[in-house]
DNA sequence: AGACAGGAGCAGT
DNA sequence: ACTGCTCCTGTC
């Protein structure tokens, strides 16, 4: 395919894990074509190709500045410095051990807030389905090469802010519309600045959030995390509860999580974000299968205790 | 068939 | 403060 009217761009990092990072749970629009990594960003329609020298970006129109991207993808991020500072114990190396270029990225505030409101209680494959749908619906129509499908940019605060509860019912949002249809008209009316979260400190930053509706803790830090890059922001969602639970606390009968909360902020240190997302992805490619399987039956267990396994 | 999902809000204790 | 139920909807 001819593509003179495209501009192209590469950075010699070596150290970045396109497919792991785009699939690893924090960015729900990025979509696998032919070997490269397509999205919006930034109003943008932009491709990333994984290349031997390091990573390469195509964009459908000509483009002289690449800021918007390279902060995208914090290339500035010194890697192996992040990872020598995560705490030095075996669970830690086996994570580290488990994807050498996993990477943070940054995202819009607004489009990774309405995302995560989108997530509570979904799966993957539903939250790309419903940010698919309300960007198709919501968004404006981006530029993009001949032969790709069309693609529309991340609906606005305003727009969002002035559909329906059933129109945002329609996009599979379910019980989480009125959430994000609350958090929108909150941003709009001013009772919530995304610009100003910015300064604030972590945990005035997550209160501002968590007054959202929909918006509790572990939506909050994810929020904090991927789409502002509070360096300790750490989520937790039942995955991380579970793994910190019987990697670190084996003998603990229940783990509670004011007592977990304790722990990471003393344990994982300035980069705990970043600790956190790569204790995901090993639990996730590594241990997920043979957990979901216990947890399942410990749960129908205690409901009924009189019922026996097999 | 029915439990469950990468969670939040609410009532009840 | 903590527990348990409910909220849509698709999937196994």
């Amino acid at each position: 395919m001819e593509m003179t009217w495209a501009s192209e761009r590469e950075w010699g990092v070596t150290d970045f894990d396109l497919t792991a990072t785009m699939t690893s749970g924090q960015a729900f629009r990025w979509r696998l074509v032919d070997g490269g990594w397509e999205a919006v960003v930034a109003g943008r329609w932009v491709r990333l190709e994984q290349s031997p020298s390091g990573i390469r970006a195509v964009t459908s129109a000509r483009n002289t500045e690449w800021g918007w991207i390279e902060e995208y993808l914090r290339l500035g991020d010194n890697l192996p410095a992040i990872l020598a500072s995560f705490p030095d114990d075996p669970t830690m190396h086996s994570a580290r051990g488990s994807c050498l270029g996993l990477r943070l990225i940054r995202q819009d505030p607004w489009e990774c807030l309405a995302s995560f409101i989108a997530s509570s209680s979904k799966q993957i494959v539903q939250i790309q389905e419903i940010v698919r749908l309300l960007s198709e619906r919501f968004g404006d129509p981006v530029f993009v090469p001949s032969g790709r499908l069309p693609l529309w940019t991340f609906p606005s605060v305003e727009r969002l802010a002035a559909a329906t509860e059933i129109e945002l019912r329609n996009c599979k949002l379910g019980f989480r519309a009125p959430y994000l249809l609350g958090t929108a008209r909150r941003i709009v009316s001013g009772r919530l600045n995304l610009t100003a979260v910015r300064e604030m400190e972590l945990g005035v930053a997550r209160d501002a959030l968590m007054e959202c509706p929909g918006v509790g803790r572990k939506i909050a830090d994810c929020v904090l995390l991927f789409g502002y890059g509070f360096p300790t922001a750490f989520p937790v969602d039942v995955w991380i509860r579970k793994a910190l639970h019987r990697l670190y606390f084996p003998r603990v009968r229940r783990m509670r999580l004011a007592r977990l909360e304790r722990f990471i902020e003393s344990y994982f240190g300035a980069n705990a974000g970043y600790a956190q997302q790569y204790l995901f992805h090993y639990v996730r490619t590594h241990l997920g299968r043979q957990w979901s399987g216990e947890s399942r039956v410990s749960k129908r267990r205690s409901r009924d205790p009189r019922r026996s396994v097999g």
